[in-house]
DNA sequence: TTGTCTTCCTAGGGCCCCTAGGCTAAAACT
DNA sequence: AGTTTTAGCCTAGGGGCCCTAGGAAGACAA
């Protein structure tokens, strides 16, 4: 019988495929193996299971939109960079949404593969970077880039999830709020306790 | 046979309760059925299929998050009722994690269903009336109102993720960043079209 | 009491996850 | 080249889940 050829890279990438086109909860052991012309069970000699594929789906995102923000950002600085560094992570949500989702899953994922993924450090260092310009110290620097994230974050995954209605094209309020946060960054309110208004 | 008086909502309740326990995509009409003591199929008259069911939950959890927020923010205006609304729906998001995620699931429900359910509606509205005091006009006021649900759902989406390493904690993330968003709602800034710096 | 409605049941088909064990192509060694 | 070893892919099968079909037995009304 002619051998398919799998690794454990090839049935990851299948998996990330059939993510982004039915959805990652979708994605089942037996459909990636349909895709790959293969029985079920023969994807057990790469990857151990269900969970371990969707951890490797979630590494390769992870890298995939940190490549893409890297190239993006190379080369600019101040609001330049801060708007290239989010429509890259936007667009990276667009055009992949099931591995998207993936990079979101609480990280269960096998340390060792995890180690060798230059991912998730270099996305930290990118965005620390991005925001060198606007002379922010610790620790106003790690709630900036809290915000950030949890803006981009929350702004695509309303978006995925029809949050928001049709009345304005979400397309505006993003600029807007790339506007609004830029704004914010270069005046970043000074740290003051029981301030209340 | 001793009837065990389910119910659409009881079933819903059921499955709300496993969400929180154990994760929304972890819900199965099977663990739904054990925890109320009853045959699977017998969740069937009462609910139409698993999807059916998410959805219900998704609606429940609308309507609990919003009643919560409305009750933070009464009487309330301005800093206090900003940060009155996101930390009642984070505190929600922490306390219901599986419920809180059923509500960001792209909407598959039952329009009937969804239409005597006055969440989603009341919640546009608490937003927008908490915003009032800012004195925004459309189209800013739309997108002020989706840059704060964006920053809201992110950081708690990030947080349940496990985003957030533990340099400081994400409750001092969270305070600043409602500073941050106060300042920036006081000062919107004006819409201008080509300025980049 | 009798009839009707509803609730909950058992039976069963189909898909999925995963393990155990076998066969054979490919690679490594002599 | 021939032989041994490795590793890829297979079939078989158990268990869980979703859901439908049809039956039995409470609850309720006449």
């Amino acid at each position: 019988m002619a051998r398919a050829g799998l690794t454990a890279e090839r049935v990851t990438i299948a998996g990330a495929e059939l993510a982004d086109e039915v959805g990652l909860d979708r994605v089942t052991m037996s459909q990636v193996a349909r895709r790959l012309g293969v029985k079920d069970a023969s994807l057990y000699s790469h990857v151990r299971n269900l969970e371990d594929l969707r951890g490797r789906i979630a590494l390769l995102a992870a890298d995939e939109k940190t490549v893409l923000i890297a190239e993006a950002t190379a080369g600019r600085a101040g609001k330049d960079a801060l708007v290239a560094f989010a429509d890259a992570w936007r667009e990276y949500a667009h055009r992949h949404p099931g591995r998207y989702t993936a990079t979101q899953t609480p990280i269960q994922i096998d340390p060792e593969l995890a180690a060798k993924a230059p991912g998730p450090r270099r996305a930290v260092e990118l965005t620390y970077g991005m925001l060198r310009g606007y002379g922010l110290t610790e620790p106003d620097l790690t709630d900036a880039v809290r915000l950030l994230r949890s803006t981009f974050h929350g702004f695509v995954a309303l978006e995925a999830a029809g949050g928001f209605g049709h009345e304005r094209s979400p397309q505006q309020s993003w600029t807007r709020a790339l506007d609004a946060l830029h704004a914010l960054l270069e005046h970043w309110p000074p740290s003051r306790e029981g301030a209340s208004s």
